[in-house]
DNA sequence: GGGCCGACCATAGGATGGCTATGGATAGGA
DNA sequence: TCCTATCCATAGCCATCCTATGGTCGGCCC
């Protein structure tokens, strides 16, 4: 309510799901518990955060979805990576890698 | 003009601004020019980006500006941080180290 | 059966924070 | 005189993230 603080850092939710789904389909639900899971809970993805993003990644064609049922029966709709979209997630890290090493070095100047 | 890829990482540029500050005071267009000769040209930071977020930082009382003269003889605003925004940049950091620590946890899960 | 909880999807609406584009002033060198 | 670099500033757009809301359904418990 009253600070705005971001559950996440701005601009690297699509990465951490293509990471997700990089190693094998999953249905939404399941990779916000999954990136949450693997950061100690640091990380959360909002639902409302979670589908558009979903939503965005399909329309760009990087990863795909069909319904199915989960192993608890229930409907669920999967998501997972294509081809393209396996390609970019490697170009999305690299870039995620080179930025924060440039954040680094104006954080902690080394000496002239 | 086609994809608006960001410069900086989004939510970062705050942080990158207080650091700089913590240096000493600075004029706008100089905060600019150490961020992005420090990040080796990686890190540009816009006009259109910087000054809207100087007034922010302003507002919330991280930091205070005033006219100055530049040693070569132009006018310029000056900003340094005040004694809350000296505090507000060790926060940021740790925040920002915490922040990047899970997302690497998540992008190179180590094994179980 | 009835109720609850957790798993699951989805969207509207708002806030934030970036960017592009623009406009302007002036110092100093060619 | 003109140009370039230095310097400030704002409007308006756009993408992304959040809050809030609403809904379905499976399974457990009583």
């Amino acid at each position: 309510m009253a600070r705005t603080k971001s559950d996440i850092l701005p601009g690297t939710l699509d990465l951490l799901i293509l990471k997700t789904l990089s190693l094998g389909p999953r249905h939404g639900y399941g990779i916000a518990q999954h990136i949450q899971r693997l950061s100690d809970d640091v990380l959360k993805v909002e639902e409302g955060s979670l589908y558009p993003a979903l939503q965005r990644l399909e329309l760009r064609g990087w990863i795909k979805s069909g319904w199915r049922l989960t192993p608890t029966n229930r409907r669920a709709r999967y998501y997972e990576l294509t081809r393209t979209g396996t390609r970019q997630v490697g170009t999305e890290e690299r870039d995620f890698d080179r930025v924060v090493e440039a954040i680094r070095r104006v954080l902690t100047p080394r000496e002239a």
